[in-house]
DNA sequence: GTCTATATGTTGATAGAC
DNA sequence: GTCTATCAACATATAGAC
């Protein structure tokens, strides 16, 4: 590997860490190139800006999640079992264990949800490409679930996405919350926790059934 | 209202809405006080610093939010009938109304989510100052569910807040997945859905309980 | 209280030597 | 490819006139 890939790759896993940590908008290429110890100008030689270097990661980490969430699914699928506990599975599964894995790749889940929330169009495109591993699973839960209407999936895979973000960025607010009774270190009870939520939501009966059968007390 | 209060108010509402819509870290004193129309020291003036005028905009919006939802709560708690439902709506009612609501409430709910992302140290002190409410909440809860664990309470009320937070602020994402099929501009469907997907979570059997009923499948 | 003017620092990006 | 030096633009905050 060349001198010039090997700072290329350096400068993006320490700007990747800092990014993460403190939020896209917070960290400035000073700050990057100190903490790497390069040059000053490596990344806008390397990037050609500091939002350059920001979509480089991205790019990168996003391909990875999607790769990972659909070769579990495919192999879902080609195993002919794929029932809703599995297929979410498949969909929190990659976030959660880079989560709980290493400190690199937890700040590459970090660093994923930081950008997702950032207001910066360029990034927001970008995450419109990825949209399509979404729509697989969309289609692969409508197969378990017939009788729900296509909304109706889409509704409950969104806010299945929203426990798996606040759980990757916000975990620390739990641990407050309960004042260190809940644990995040044990990522196979989490992942169970989580998926058992979702569980519980996405396969909830459609509201039309709901309708037909109201409860007394209402 | 003097002139000072007056300036003082505007500014803070202008300021509100500019950090809602492109965060906390992305707009300047300069900014502000040009789209408010009122002198740049202004800021400085009122509230020593920009930080300071965030503080002040969000101690008061948290504290509308958390009032909100108590008065709920207990006028729930003094019908007598509290069931899960309801305490949920409880909970996720203020923010989603305010979310649908007009411009100026949907930009309070966006600035308290983007401030709670912060870590900003000062804020973060500030928001566990108001942790009290939701251990009403979770107190609440348990004695709906007698049966669940004190910790299993806390991660289902982590997860109904996170289904909150992503609808607020991440509801554009929701469209763009479905292909513009899920609408958010009805409130009263909008707050069905997340509640359905709440209760189902939130209402599901104890680990304890499943685990003594093992499926056959598996 | 409001304003202008300014002090002081940081930012992203680049030109040009090596 | 890497470095130093530097630019122009931006930031926050404040001192002092009115």
């Amino acid at each position: 590997m060349s001198k010039a890939q090997d700072t290329r790759a350096h400068v993006m896993a320490t700007a990747e860490r800092l990014f993460a940590r403190h939020g896209l908008s917070n960290v400035s290429v000073r700050q990057i190139t100190a903490e790497a110890r390069v040059n000053l100008a490596a990344i806008n030689y390397h990037f050609g800006s500091r939002d350059g270097l920001a979509m480089a990661i991205f790019r990168r980490r996003a391909s990875e999640l999607a790769r990972d969430r659909l070769d579990r699914l495919r192999k879902l699928e080609a195993d002919g079992g794929a029932d809703l506990r599995a297929i979410l599975g498949a969909l929190l599964g990659p976030p959660l264990e880079w989560c709980c894995g290493g400190e690199e790749s937890r700040d590459a889940v970090r660093f994923l949800i930081h950008a997702r929330g950032e207001r910066h169009p360029e990034i927001r495109r970008l995450i419109n490409t990825h949209l399509d591993v979404l729509l697989r699973f969309a289609a692969s839960i409508a197969r378990v679930r017939p009788d729900l209407p296509e909304d109706e999936i889409y509704w409950r895979l969104f806010f299945t996405l929203a426990l798996e973000h606040d759980l990757c960025s916000e975990s620390e607010r739990l641990v407050n919350l309960s004042g260190g009774a809940c644990r995040r270190d044990d990522l196979e009870a989490v992942l169970d926790r989580v998926r058992d939520f979702a569980v519980a939501g996405v396969d909830s009966p459609a509201r039309a059934q709901r309708d037909a059968q109201p409860r007394a007390a209402q």
